[in-house]
DNA sequence: CCCCGTGTATGACGGCGTTATGCATAACAT
DNA sequence: ATGTTATGCATAACGCCGTCATACACGGGG
């Protein structure tokens, strides 16, 4: 065994290591759930592929992560910049909301107990989801920029706004408005016009904001169930 | 088997009971985690008591999670009612944190993703939980009849603010703010901040109000660290 | 005294991640 | 071309987990 080598040993067969990378990516989205004995079934092999190649189930479910935030941050920079920057930030964390429900699972495996073993990773996984958080900053400058904003600390204020769309986003997926009977567009389009009023926006123009990002979001929405149609 | 008990059948000695639920409760607390077998090794009996008495460790996690809840309404509600409205909906929503902070995984089982099965439960379940959110529709709206809040739904309201302190306690519990070396107290008062002059308060206010909770909370965290050592 | 119901211990089943072992096959050296 | 080595994968097992069929022990009612 090579002591230094953190990163399992190369493959002979790449390919193969690609295909349990998103075998593995289809099973999480499909059934919800990925264990060494189903991808095995599912790829023919034995369950020693992962270990060959990952080391370990942890790693692969990495991996699978790391695609994730590929994806994510093409669907959250969706959208264009106009000269709304606040419809331009909100249309951020509506597409936000739109990946997260579409991806359940990864969602889950991105942002979940295991975000904290993310972080300690290797510095290429830190930047992958570092970028997303940056984009999110790039938005809230441009609404200061706009003079919609006063933010003492675009840092802080990055962080909460991001705990709110996460929290409600994990309330929405483990079904919370569903048992209440409670419209979840409501809430977070509440999250986002406090938050936007909070940071010294006038609450007419945030509301027309509001008004402007949810025609967009809407239209995202019917797109993808055009494509998926 | 009875086809029309879904409640398990009642037990010859209900004080067995009682200690598996605390044991169980202990044991999450103390290691985090709790197995049939762990718990039965730790009560000298054996696994089978988790079925006879609750039918299954669902049944069982689900108790314990109603007792937290219990512990959870009482941390929550510490706090008087004072002539600051906010300040007093800035405290308990410390309360939260702390009591999360405190119980990381008994958090992680009332509202994690248990949460879904735990809205579709008993009633005397959903009492429990509701109980917790109606206490904060009582501090908004003590905001509102103050004249520092202009909250046109108050449920709605009480959603978004959820979801903010929700997610920063998720992020915070995984570590978030200990991979990234941010200081999760600034941004958790500045939800907290943005929030209550999103609802119309005057940011000054606000301010001042901020600064009472955040000194309420220093004592009661005080007095915590004094009662545990 | 016997019977029966009820609660518990035992041991097993299937599933999970993981890994020691053995066997092919490919790459290399002579 | 042949012997040698290394590498990847399959097999089967280990130790966890939740769960449950079975057997036993004990207490109350005929």
């Amino acid at each position: 065994m090579d002591m230094l080598s953190c990163v399992p040993p190369r493959s002979a067969d790449p390919q193969l290591r690609e295909k349990i990378i998103t075998t593995a990516a289809r099973l999480l989205g499909t059934e919800g759930a990925v264990s060494a004995r189903t991808l095995a079934h599912e790829l023919g092999t034995s369950t020693m592929v992962v270990y060959t190649h990952f080391g370990g189930m942890d790693e692969l479910t990495r991996q699978v992560m790391r695609r994730g935030f590929d994806g994510f941050a093409t669907e959250l920079d969706r959208g264009a910049v106009t000269d709304d920057a606040v419809a331009d930030w909100m249309t951020y964390l509506w597409n936000y909301r739109r990946f997260a429900l579409r991806e359940p699972h990864l969602y889950a495996v991105m942002f979940g107990p295991r975000l904290a073993a993310f972080n300690l990773g290797d510095p290429g996984d830190r930047e992958a989801a570092r970028s997303t958080f940056v984009s999110l900053l790039r938005r809230i400058h441009a609404c200061v920029n706009a003079g919609r904003w006063e933010v003492p600390d675009v840092t802080t204020a990055g962080d909460a706004i991001w705990s709110g769309v996460h929290g409600h986003t994990t309330l929405e997926l483990t079904g919370f408005f569903d048992a209440v009977r409670r419209d979840p567009v409501r809430s977070y389009g509440e999250i986002l016009t406090r938050m936007s009023i909070g940071f010294g926006d006038d609450a007419r123009a945030t509301a027309r904001s509001l008004a402007t990002a949810r025609r967009r979001a809407g239209r995202a929405n019917r797109a993808e169930a055009a494509s998926a149609r």
